[in-house]
DNA sequence: CATCTGATG
DNA sequence: CATCAGATG
């Protein structure tokens, strides 16, 4: 019998919950929740195949995909897990996992990857991670700077060639209420920290970075100038970064695209709408923009209020 | 496609959630929403008729149920709106209802029914409520005492020939931290409260009285003697109501009968063990054991981890 | 284990 | 309109 239909942006899934009479065991459950999740597909019948080179006809060697995930456990649920395997990247960074690295699922790890973990300390919180197909060299986490620290918002992966760094940038809030610190402090250290690694070798940097850029990095720029991610100081602060020698790889692909994006609120039907902005970037030092092939934004890709966002590279 | 299966004691229901990427009104969905609780059921193919008579041969003239439904809007999403078309009762009381008055949702009301409500300050918190078939003579709410009247916990209708009060009893909580609280102040003044009334007219009291009297009145007696609704303070304070001159109704018509129970645990699959307590009474005047026709405890009826008890009179 | 709220986005 | 946590039972 049919007793609730919810709307959600997500329309590609349905869930069939059951209460199952049966005296089953945790282990039991944990066991049939894993299995469910194997099956389970957010990516069912999507087509990833993509060809692209370089201006000057390299074809990519590395593929490195990133999504706000909004709550791991969440979109393990809804089968995330499958986005991994049909996507196929080298690397996938992943952000707002809201999960304590002892509280994430066994489930979550990925065969053929290393995972990487970053946790707020305020539970179920933020968060970041790296699922990666190559052991980098190194991983640090954080940026070495304890005030900013406390919330898992940036892993870095040192690879031979290159800095792969995920962040997911503190959002200033409904009211603006953390705008100051994400505007004159994380900003600003950010950007000096990438600016050191970039002294020692070529950065990729991805994330949700919580700002949209320019006026067309969002469908409603008139309406939200003073709402958290288009403000003038979060609008300056990405400025100030690729000022200092940066690439934003989309916006120097596709200059004039208008309409993409890749975060949609769930109130309002906004991404069916979409009345979305875009959030989600790789943005890359300046050294490695012979190498870029294509940035690729998954728009149908549901699971999330974000969708995710595809790098392909011809690293030398 | 099939995500999770989840186990419930509400093993005859199932809800398929489906994500419909619809654009619709907010309004749509609150009438797509009244619309499913409508054709929702709890209570599809149950039998509720039920022959009794009182000790001399009269037929029962009021039908009074009472039930612990574990957050009214959870309740009605299952379909428990059909338990009063079905049950078909003079009066059914509720408690637990986990919802502020404003919050109600417009399809609380049941067509033949009055309707009362009270309600916590704390929001989501406890609450009791009255469906009447007959308009009470007069509605109070709270015991008149104000340290005990923030939480919602009793509602009294005056009828012609009886009073009828509904309360949810205060739990003692996790590690007891209320039970000084309870036994010692809530359980004395509303005591006295019953009493005032039964000066007047003789009294109908029911609900969750947060007490297994009796060592037969739960399935493990051994092991709570510390847990809350099995102390020594609280099963004396219904010693001492029922000495002041009341009737434990199922008790009086069934004094040996093991293994029924109002209420068992979510954990462990206690539903299906029958690993349960019996919480939930109906306490009358002594002058209306005569009037007395039988105490059904419906303990197949699903949707809260209370079942519903049922009271028939032949009130002259 | 299931109900709520409240923070967060 | 989602996520998750934490209180309560």
């Amino acid at each position: 019998k049919i007793l609730l239909i919810y709307s959600n942006p997500v329309s590609r899934i349905k869930r069939f919950l059951t209460w199952s009479p049966a005296k089953k065991s945790k282990a039991d459950k944990t066991e049939a929740k894993t299995k469910l999740r194997k099956e389970a597909s957010l990516t069912d019948g999507m087509d990833f195949s993509h060809d692209c080179q370089t201006k000057d006809g390299r074809k990519p060697n590395w593929k490195i995909a990133s999504w706000n995930i909004n709550g791991i456990r969440a979109w393990m649920d809804k089968g995330g897990l499958s986005y991994i395997k049909d996507e196929n990247p080298d690397i996938l960074c992943v952000q707002e996992t809201k999960c304590a690295e002892a509280d994430l699922p066994d489930d979550v790890k990925v065969e053929g990857y290393h995972d990487y973990w970053s946790s707020a300390e305020q539970a179920g919180y933020a968060g970041t991670g790296i699922y990666s197909k190559t052991k980098p060299v190194n991983v640090t986490y954080g940026l070495g700077i304890k005030k900013h620290d406390q919330e898992g918002r940036v892993i870095t992966a040192e690879y031979d060639n290159f800095y792969l760094v995920t962040s997911y940038v503190p959002n200033s809030g409904r009211g603006l209420p953390r705008l100051p610190y994400r505007s004159k402090q994380w900003d600003v250290d950010f950007r000096n920290y990438l600016n050191d690694l970039n002294k020692k070798k070529p950065v990729i940097m991805c994330g949700d970075l919580n700002v949209a850029h320019l006026e067309i990095d969002l469908a409603n720029p008139k309406t939200n100038k003073k709402t958290a991610g288009f403000t003038v100081e979060e609008r300056q602060g990405f400025t100030d970064l690729l000022a200092e020698g940066y690439i934003d790889s989309y916006r120097e692909l596709y200059p004039e695209t208008e309409g993409t994006y890749t975060f949609w609120t769930y109130m309002g039907n906004a991404r069916a709408k979409n009345v979305g902005w875009r959030l989600d970037y790789f943005v890359l030092s300046e050294k490695l923009k012979e190498d870029l092939c294509d940035n690729v934004i998954r728009k149908d890709v549901m699971g999330s209020d974000h969708c995710p966002i595809v790098l392909y590279m011809a690293m030398k």
